[in-house]
DNA sequence: CGTATAGTGATACCCGTTATCATTTACGTC
DNA sequence: GACGTAAATGATAACGGGTATCACTATACG
């Protein structure tokens, strides 16, 4: 499945892009998306892979998460709600699932009179392949 | 206590800074904090407030978190290993203790074979003041 | 096929943050 | 208190990720 969504054109750029974070197994930064795409051939301008990836993000066909310097990075992912054990070294991940963290993010808004709550919950490591 | 660290030179810039700290009560950013600085007439280049804040941060006098547009925010916090209920509008932080966040974290990790683990988990939200 | 319209890309721009470097300040020592 | 030195400051340039602009191109659909 490489289409984008509904009302979404599908052009050669946004093939390309799909496809090369199909390859992928772990999170890439925009801009290593850009340059992947620059090693197979495909011209995609800066502009049109951020775009692109803000269009699969929005319709939740990518995962986003902002690390430790505040960079974005993308990777394919489930549809449905997880978090992530991160390598901070190749990026690759690992979905994880925590009922529990739900419930108490969700017990912890409300004895606080927080409404409209979202969380962010990412763990970083280093995986065993990239040990020193 | 305004003292910055061992090592540290007491400077009023750094006073002023750790002074405006201790009187909010939530999140603010750097440019914040240089606005509130300037408010009170206490005359703190931008630089120095990025580099006293970094100081701070190190010395884990004060807490980092990243908004959802990647922005960083400071705030003095205890020292303990705690997350946060931030809201979204006027940066109130609630500080919040999970252990069984902490336990479920190590195990994932462990599981899945990362080492150097960290985590970040930060809750965003509307407190009640902030309603519409 | 032809047209409306979404998409593209080069580039300028924005904004948060960091680096540079000459000047100033804190602080231990005499 | 005066000195000397290393740290700190601040104005500003530079940097980097990300977005906006706008003329041009390509897609979808009748």
């Amino acid at each position: 499945m490489t289409s984008i969504g509904v009302g979404a054109r599908s052009t050669k750029q946004r093939e390309a892009l799909v496809h090369v974070l199909d390859e992928v197994d772990g999170f890439r930064s925009a801009q290593q998306l850009h340059a992947l795409l620059g090693e197979r051939g495909a011209k995609v301008g800066i502009a049109t892979v951020y775009r692109s990836l803000q269009l699969l993000a929005d319709a939740a066909l990518v995962d986003v998460i902002h690390s430790e310097e505040g960079e974005a990075s993308y990777r394919r992912c489930s549809t449905r709600h997880h978090h992530h054990l991160v390598c901070r070294v190749c990026g690759r991940a690992v979905e994880a699932q925590a009922p529990a963290v739900e419930t108490w993010v969700a017990a912890i808004a409300a004895e606080h009179g927080f409404s409209d709550v979202s969380h962010d919950l990412e763990i970083f490591g280093t995986c065993a392949d990239c040990l020193p």
